[in-house]
DNA sequence: AATATATGACTGACTGGTCAGTCATTATAT
DNA sequence: ATATAATGACTGACCAGTCAGTCATATATT
């Protein structure tokens, strides 16, 4: 399908159609990766689910290894660009920028397709370590860099009685995390209310670096 | 190699030395699906490690699903009930048997062979929903379940002004979970204090935990 | 405007290698 | 001598990656 036969109004459409194209076959690989895992994931299926025949996909890809490269890299990128621009653009305090980024990460990451990838890198990271590199020099330590730095701020302030997020900013995203394994895995079986969990998680937390020094 | 021939003092030797050998299968799968992931791994690799034919693994499981669903059986039963024992047994405090919770977690969980398991329940669970299914009952549940009674004990005695842990015992384990992915993914490129993090961990959530209610 | 030629994106049958599982044979134990 | 356990060569199914051929579209020619 997709044979497009409007009068191309650029000379240079082709590469938008490309892209495109591009686009619909990563997104066929995500789905099938996510089903069947990358290596019994069959090229046939993707190619089926993407609307073209195997061979086309080497015509993007050279291999199948560089399309869960691609997929990844394609994948992971923006959002935290995005996160970085709105939260520090932000006249806040400290409390108010971490609802911020929990609430930017509920909307944005649980309850989206990211959330898949996610575990996409986590199931296969083990035999790619490549994949864990790139995952933590885009995501992980931006992440961390970013809480830190509001952390920092709570605490140059006076906002923060405790250094504990400036020291391990992991612990104010591992409810997260959690979240989202449990989600991925065991919904179904024992569902339940991330939105509850990680509110408190918040408020528990808020509590604990605003208290006075013990 | 051990190729037993010492006098065999008691006549039923046979079953003990058919659980060895099924052990050392077992050790060798664990490896080696871990190196390669389930699907990559190879029997012949197995088999090899185990110093047995690969027609031999066949002699104890009937096929390479169920040398997975074996190994992880024979690995996740044991520690859960060991510390509900021990933990349930003690005449303490909410937060000592935290405490405590957490040291196991850290000596028997996280450095040792068994944080692998659970690594590689992670890497396969998506495509094994059986797996998933397997560890919630056998150990999440009743983990969950420890960690819940332990903060109803703190509410109860007034130990605990909050119930956040009651409703979310999630929150209480979370940073053993990101602990446990972040050595075995990030150790290497960018290495954490996982003992110094969880104890910080220990001391925010207590803080907040006993605190005034807000 | 009509026709001829060139292009290259796309196709899918095919190949070469791989490996889970089998089973006839061999080794060991009783 | 019989029974039991272990072996590893073999097989049949499977699949990533290839490549000769197709055809829709673009360009050149008359």
């Amino acid at each position: 399908m997709t044979k497009q036969r409007m009068p191309r109004s650029a000379p240079a459409r082709k590469e938008e159609d490309r892209q495109a194209k591009l686009q619909s076959i990563l997104d066929a690989a995500l789905d099938i990766f996510l089903e069947k895992g990358f290596t019994d994931a069959r090229l046939d299926e993707v190619a089926a689910r993407a609307g073209v025949a195997k061979g086309t996909i080497y015509l993007y890809v050279p291999s199948k290894q560089a399309l869960l490269e691609t997929l990844i890299r394609s994948e992971i990128g923006g959002p935290i660009g995005v996160i970085e621009q709105h939260i520090l653009a932000l006249e806040a305090s400290a409390e108010d920028k971490l609802r911020g980024l929990f609430s930017f990460l509920r909307k944005e990451i649980l309850g989206t397709r990211r959330v898949d990838i996610v575990r996409l890198i986590l199931a296969e990271a083990g035999r790619f370590p490549k994949l864990a590199e790139i995952y933590h020099r885009e995501v992980i330590s931006r992440g961390m860099h970013l809480l830190r730095g509001i952390a920092e701020q709570g605490v140059a302030s006076g906002e923060f009685h405790s250094d504990a997020i400036v020291r391990f900013p992991q612990l104010a995203i591992a409810p997260g995390l959690l979240a989202l394994l449990w989600t991925a895995f065991f919904q179904t079986i024992d569902p339940i209310d991330v939105e509850a969990m990680l509110e408190t998680h918040l408020a528990l937390m808020m509590k604990a670096l605003k208290g006075p020094l013990s």
